[in-house]
DNA sequence: CAGTCTTCTCAGCGTCGTCTCAGCGCCGGA
DNA sequence: TCCGGCGCTGAGACGACGCTGAGAAGACTG
């Protein structure tokens, strides 16, 4: 059933991974920046109770919709208080499992507007575009993923060991190289603009001002 | 049986506010900072497929859960297309309504960690910002985890070695580093405003006044 | 294969935060 | 009223933290 859901969501436009026991895609959405997980409760090795238990514990709020052959309604209940944002009963209706899972990426998309902007500094994940008071701004990779971050995080003290993690994928590095980037990015969208919107929270970790500094 | 509905949410510890038509639901939605809105599908004056829609393009993204008497699979899907994020067909169970309500009010939580209010003073863990009377206030490190503290323990008599344990991470340590540090705080958060939120109880420790002194 | 761009390491330096210490004042008890 | 202990504070030493320039190593491009 597993295979026969990713070729039709495919077929709709989703990019699909598939994982074929518990353990196996309590990995994947641990790493992957997952849209939405479909999670089965009946799985070998590690049941989806307890995948989504999991996850919510590690604080990873990414959507969930359970699928389950039960139907008592205690079940559904059992459920949606471990945190999954959806529940869906077998035999379901192939259009209502599409049409919850729009609802969920497009709740998600609502708070997640495709343009990051912050003040008069706005970047565009997609178009890998970076633009202060309307100039462009050339950005290496790194600069640009570590500038993405940053924004997503607006107005939060976020620290050198989360920055690493999640833009270096690393969390052993010397974290003088997160130090180093932000003086690039300084010198780029800031210093040029006479701005301040990367600012340095001692003992902390950085903070993007949301009003652009 | 709305009645009957906000009756049963008030025995289980919700605030609910009722509106009797779908214009006084769009305009209570819009004022008020809802939770969660349920909304019935039937409604005099305006439909809740309406309201939703009229929501959803004022850009106004409180989660909605849709109830409706219509049970065809693609009422749902036309619902959650809508931009509701969750949808009931009656009869519905209420154990599996007030699930649903607590996942919808958990996933918006989970975004949008806690900040710390005591009186006009407040904290925000994840933004680390302190504010008095609307005032920013810059603190160390160590002030902010101290501060922290004793909010999360407001109005409670805490001890220094309690401190020690939980701020400084020792027990045999001089109190009297608490002490300097105290002194720090209420120079940066009473004194300059004429308060006295940290208050000594001679003896026993300190207390944070839970009205801002 | 040369030239350029990017990434990352390293060491030096200035600044800021932390903690210790000693003296003093205040509070409560006898 | 005197005394002892508890808490407060200013000064200062020390260390940690963050920033920067220089440069090496690797990746990409023409």
């Amino acid at each position: 059933m597993a295979a026969a859901l990713q070729r039709g969501l495919q077929a709709e436009g989703f990019a699909v991974d598939l994982a074929h026991d518990g353990e196996e895609g309590l990995y994947a959405a641990r790493q992957g920046d997952y849209d939405v997980v479909v999670l089965d409760i009946m799985l070998p090795r590690l049941s989806g109770y307890n995948v989504c238990k999991q996850l919510r514990a590690e604080e990873n709020w990414v959507p969930i919709l359970m699928l389950s052959a039960k139907d008592g309604e205690y079940d559904m209940a059992d459920g949606l208080d471990l945190g999954a944002d959806d529940y869906l009963t077998k035999p379901f209706s192939y259009v209502v499992l599409v049409a919850r899972l729009r609802a969920l990426m497009r709740r998600d998309a609502g708070r997640r507007p495709a343009v990051l902007v912050a003040g008069d500094l706005s970047l565009d994940p997609a178009r890998r575009k970076v633009e202060r008071e309307g100039n462009a701004v050339e950005l290496t990779p790194r600069e640009f993923a570590l500038l993405e971050y940053l924004m997503r995080r607006r107005d939060e003290v976020v620290s050198k060991s989360e920055i690493l993690e999640h833009v270096w994928d690393t969390f052993d590095t010397d974290p003088n190289v997160v130090e180093v980037y932000v003086g690039y990015l300084r010198r780029k969208i800031d210093a040029p603009f006479g701005r301040n919107a990367l600012q340095t929270v001692r003992g902390a970790g950085y903070r993007l001002a949301g009003d652009g500094g």
